[in-house]
RNA sequence: GGCCCGUUGGUCAAGCGGUUAAGACACCUCCCUUUCACGGAGGUAACGGGGGUUCGAUUCCCCCACGGGUCACCA
């Protein structure tokens, strides 16, 4: 049998989870409870300056929230922590100790300025920038030399030249690269090593087998592999996930504002979990079916990288919205209303504390609003009406009150309305007041039910008449029919 | 520019030598409904181009074009 799969998703904590990583992150746990494997989570914080504080905390909360749990990793431990890079700054040394020991790497004193010029110089000569190999061979006393000057040094690891570089990527196929004899930074001055050097020695000591990742790493793969090289180690499976694209078809850069792009953001906005984690799927990825519903256990039993698609996937709002709705009609009234009342309260339209009427009153708004609602937030212009003084009316609107005989219609069904005591305003009662206005007025069709509308909610359209009333009130639907009645609405 | 990867409708995508080239979102039409939405029934719309290989290419190979990724002491 093959050995039991180690994965791991691995970011750096420098801002929000956002699609992308949320996708990679998703596809990489699928992958390895599918396999009854292990699924691990590192941070990647190697780079001091763009560490962001509480940022670890909002993965693994964004992560949790949409159902991805792991096995090791900070918060829950495990047996090959720790699972934070700068933590692991003692393995780190002794590995750089064992690479310069055996020669495979070497100390460059050359400063960023240097540096950036050789580049300049290159780029201006039409050559591909290339790190000179100045350091390569300093004798003793150069070395010295340039440690009495006060320079600080990198590591670089020694690079031939021509050196095939193959590897089978499970969802692409076999990629191969040529070495360039390109000796790159693998310890920064400041002594900590960089992605590539952290990356390959955590994955090896954490028994990573399967390195799953974004298609932007597929040309860090091949100086990875060097690194396996030099340290003798065997190289773990390598799986590279196609980009997400923005409208624009480029890769999603975190400053992208054509689209909602963090997952906290659908958090906010009220929308289910469950949604966006089939949605992101099957992003990327499908099926061997045609359908597309899928709870989380379904997909895990599905999944598999050699369906995982190789051109770049535009993120579709649009159909996001539309899965979500799809999540919302399904869903128990209870699970949307506590999703709903939070977003009225934050709109100012109800308040923090709900009685047991009021609260009952929500649950028919909700209800009646449940299948038209894209996310929780929609619940709010959807509803606004219902917390008016004055119903806004639209263009077509106007035209409805405007025929004949409506003030006729409106007066009669305000007269009943009247006749009702407040507990025997029901939908149910409504609909028999309706019915009598119809008997009196001989109005009926559009004709009777149309004015009303209008009246009561300044729209021309909108969800089940009776219920829509008794969400008004008795007062203010008495109130709006009266004033649309005689002319003094819009 | 070098290297690498990719290219099926507007979008997500199925297809893995022979198909009327699926399905979904979006859009349009119709039905249902007092209205909107939901639901139902339809519709418009695609294999980047050129060479091969083959009896036969969307599918295999090559070239080109286009798109993207990456070329840091960022990940």
């Amino acid at each position: 049998m093959d050995q039991p799969v180690r994965v791991r998703y691995a970011p750096s904590p420098t801002g929000h989870l956002h699609i992308g990583g949320a996708r990679t992150a998703l596809f990489t746990y699928l992958f390895a409870r599918q396999r009854g494997g292990q699924f691990i989570l590192r941070i990647e914080d190697t780079d001091l300056g763009r560490n962001v504080s509480g940022a670890a905390e909002e993965f693994y909360n964004g992560l949790r929230w949409l159902g991805i749990d792991w096995d090791e990793g900070e918060d829950v431990g495990g047996p090959y922590g720790p699972y934070r890079c700068t933590e692991r700054m003692d393995i780190y040394r002794e590995h750089i100790e064992r690479l310069l020991g055996e020669d495979k790497a070497y100390y460059c004193y050359c400063t960023e300025e240097e540096l950036e010029r050789e580049r300049e110089e290159q780029t201006a000569a039409g050559q591909t920038p290339k790190y000179s190999g100045r350091c390569r061979h300093l004798t003793p006393e150069q070395r010295a030399a340039y440690e009495a000057e006060g320079r600080s040094h990198t590591v670089r690891l020694r690079v031939g030249e021509g050196e095939k570089i193959e590897f089978r990527d499970e969802v692409r196929g076999e990629i191969s690269f040529e070495s360039d004899g390109n000796d790159f930074v693998i310890v920064k001055s400041s002594g900590m090593p960089t992605y590539n050097l952290a990356v390959v020695i955590d994955d090896h000591l954490m028994k990573i087998t399967h390195v799953t990742r974004g298609e932007e790493h597929i040309s860090n793969t091949p100086r990875q592999i060097l690194l396996y090289r030099a340290f003798g180690w065997e190289e773990p499976i390598f799986a590279h996930f196609n980009l997400i694209l923005n409208e624009a078809g480029k890769k999603l850069s975190k400053r992208d504002e054509s689209i909602l792009q963090f997952i906290s953001q659908y958090r906010d906005l009220g929308y289910l979990p469950e949604a966006i984690l089939n949605f992101l799927a099957l992003l990327g990825w499908s099926p061997d079916t045609e359908e597309e519903i899928f709870s989380k256990q379904d997909i895990i039993e599905r999944f598999s990288f050699d369906r995982v698609n190789k051109s770049g996937s535009i993120f579709d709002q649009k159909k996001l919205a539309w899965m979500n709705n799809h999540y919302f009609k399904k869903a128990d009234l209870g699970e949307i209303v506590a999703l709903c009342v939070p977003q009225l309260q934050r709109a100012g339209l109800l308040p923090e504390q709900l009685d047991e009427a009021r609260q009952q009153w929500a649950k028919t708004l909700v209800a009646l609003n449940q299948d038209k609602m894209n996310c929780a937030a929609d619940i709010v212009p959807l509803t606004e009406l219902f917390f008016r003084d004055e119903p806004e009316l639209e263009g077509e609107g106007r035209a409805v009150l405007a025929e004949e005989g409506v003030p006729k219609v409106l007066e009669a069904f305000a007269r009943q309305v009247e006749a009702m005591d407040d507990a025997a305003y029901t939908a149910d009662a409504i609909k028999g007041a309706i019915k009598a206005v119809q008997a009196e007025t001989g109005a009926k069709g559009k004709g009777l039910f149309m004015p009303i509308r209008v009246a009561l909610t300044g729209q021309t359209h909108g969800p089940d008449l009776n219920e829509t009333i008794w969400l008004l009130g008795r007062v203010k639907a008495l109130k709006r029919l009266r004033e649309a009645a005689s002319g003094k609405l819009g």
